[in-house]
DNA sequence: CACCTGTATGAAATCGGTTTCATACCACCA
DNA sequence: TGGTGGTATGAAACCGATTTCATACAGGTG
């Protein structure tokens, strides 16, 4: 007699259906060639008389795989994690893997920390928004033939798929953007650069840019770590002088918040006084109005996703690199603007 | 020879420290009592040396804990998810479990199949955003000892602890408030309610309090499904005869952002024609400058997966309903107005 | 009839840990 | 000297699946 306090086991399934374990094992893995119709339906009956479901934990213990998928993001309050979320959960749930997320903290010892966690589960895969610190552990990982995907980010050293975005093509066309509509001294606001790929492309294309079209000198890079810092970086570039169209580039979602808001309580409006325009494209975006360089991040937690089940499914093509398109999405807050025109330029009465 | 392909056993830690299995097994679960110094020593070293991680599944079986705690969220591109994620994973992650993130999309179907691949996984505990249809298999589950912990919805019949607010009161709070400011025409906008205990709960409260105060009338429930219903919903409400003090009561932020951006492209102007008030409190209301009826989703993750960990450790106390604060954000959206007073009130020239 | 082949099934080993039970050693005591 | 008890360790069973290998039976062949 069986307890309904204990899960069934494969060997319940097989009492119940009067045949082996072995049987039972085959007809889970569906290796039902050689099993006689009469048998196949006992198992069937018994299975769901009893409400099995197998064990992933004793099934991934010997075929060493476990179904699950591990996931490292940066930042989980990040609308631009969440959307990758989304997408990566989408993918995995429709190829039966499940997501183990893990919630980093652009931290690089808590990022370690969770490599090691999700080793011990015996990940089948890996999703990585990395820190860009932990090289070591993860060429340890790789080698171990547990499938790694980098997103948005790169790790040197590592020769695997990645799916990000063309950083420098993207920053040059919203730079682009903003010098035709007549911004000429812009800042570029970023949380600290440390070893994330991303942010040191796009600080790097936007130092050239600016050096290429000769506005350097009122175009600052502010790498703002806490709220005081990004005061100071934004009073400070509202005063310098001389006065002139200017217009604040953020690097992604959580900052352009920020800075928004801080231009807000500094009596400063958007886009009155400043223009605005940021990587990411948070929903709200949308009725803020702030113009955004989009970057499916939907997208790319799918194909980072696909990749990783590709590479499972025994893809042992060359390692590369997929790059979705960014978007320029114009919204409100870059209004064209005359050369030269001055702060407080279109104040409404 | 070990190979570094293959991770190292349990076996292997042995062999290099000269030991058994089960003196390494008793270092590992930290029963150091009868371990000579000298032994814990080289197994010490053995283990650093070959970077050896015990296997949670290998584990697992036997002791029948996972180590894994599951959390199905009903939308996961919802702030109030995100800010609940982050709260349940830094708790799960101080006490070394791990989260399996899934994502029912308000949807029973996928609620069920997540719950089965959950039990599969031996989830040692679960957090549930429930859609509330699924009571019979989370009894199950409970029955086969695994803890569920319920998140802001509830499921009739279960006997377990539930974080969630007091749904009635926070109704009728922000109701207060808005005849307070001087609206008397107020419209609830929610998702459809279904069997969501939430969404049931305040679209009652809503109704008592509209009669209570004699301006039913003027105060309808729009339960909308997409955004065609939606545009209907509010221009008809706008439309609607006699002209006065309107407002739009959301139930959540999702709704929150695509009732505004309707209104805006309706041409109505918050809070200039129309008031507004919501449920959640995203991270951008403080820049639109929305009131809201805000839940520390955060806290609500933190105290489920603290209550989970509890159970878990052998709390065995009465299940019981824990309420986070409701805390009303008052923003621009709902300035005081003259009572009765019309649309267009102050319209800037 | 002996032999082979294809079908259908089961016994037992295995995965990497934990747990139970046994035991060897030493010190101390009567 | 023999018994007792605490310390330190290991052999083997076990968890619930998969996998390898063996085998029993049926029907066809020479």
């Amino acid at each position: 007699m069986r307890d309904s306090r204990r899960r069934p086991t494969i060997a319940d399934v097989a009492k119940a259906a009067g045949v082996s374990k072995t049987t039972v094992s085959r007809f889970l893995s569906h290796q039902t060639e050689y099993i006689a119709e009469e048998t196949y339906r006992k198992i069937e009956q018994a299975i769901q008389g009893l409400h099995y479901e197998p064990s992933q934990m004793a099934r991934g213990l010997k075929a060493k795989r476990s179904r699950l998928i591990g996931i490292i993001v940066a930042d989980i309050a990040n609308p631009f994690t969440t959307a990758i979320l989304r997408g990566a959960e989408d993918v995995c749930h429709k190829h039966n893997y499940s997501l183990l997320v893990c919630n980093s903290d652009n931290d690089p010892a808590k990022e370690q920390n969770y490599i090691r966690t999700l080793r011990s589960h015996q990940i089948d895969g890996l999703i990585m928004h990395t820190t860009g610190y932990n090289q070591s552990m993860l060429l340890a990982l790789q080698k171990e033939k547990t499938q790694v995907v980098l997103l948005d980010r790169d790790v040197s050293g590592m020769h695997v798929d990645l799916v990000g975005m063309d950083n420098t093509q993207a920053t040059y066309d919203a730079l682009n953007y903003l010098v035709r509509q007549g911004y000429r001294s812009i800042a570029y606001v970023t949380a600290p650069t440390a070893d994330i790929s991303t942010r040191i492309e796009r600080v790097q294309a936007f130092r050239s840019f600016v050096a290429e079209h000769g506005i350097e000198e009122h175009s600052p890079v502010f790498q703002v770590e806490g709220d005081q810092s990004l005061i100071e970086c934004m009073t400070a570039f509202m005063n310098k002088k001389p006065v002139m169209a200017k217009a604040v580039f953020t690097g992604n979602a959580v900052i352009l918040l920020k800075a928004a808001l801080v231009m807000q309580n500094l009596g400063y409006r958007i886009p009155y006084d400043v223009g605005f325009i940021s990587f990411d494209d948070p929903d709200w975006a949308d009725i803020v109005g702030i113009t955004t360089v989009s970057q499916s991040a939907y997208e790319m937690g799918v194909k980072a996703a696909d990749r990783l089940v590709a590479r499972l499914g025994g893809d042992t093509s060359d390692a590369k690199r997929f790059h979705v398109a960014a978007m320029l999405k114009e919204r409100g807050s870059t209004p064209q603007v005359a050369i030269g025109q001055s702060l407080n330029r279109r104040r409404p009465s």
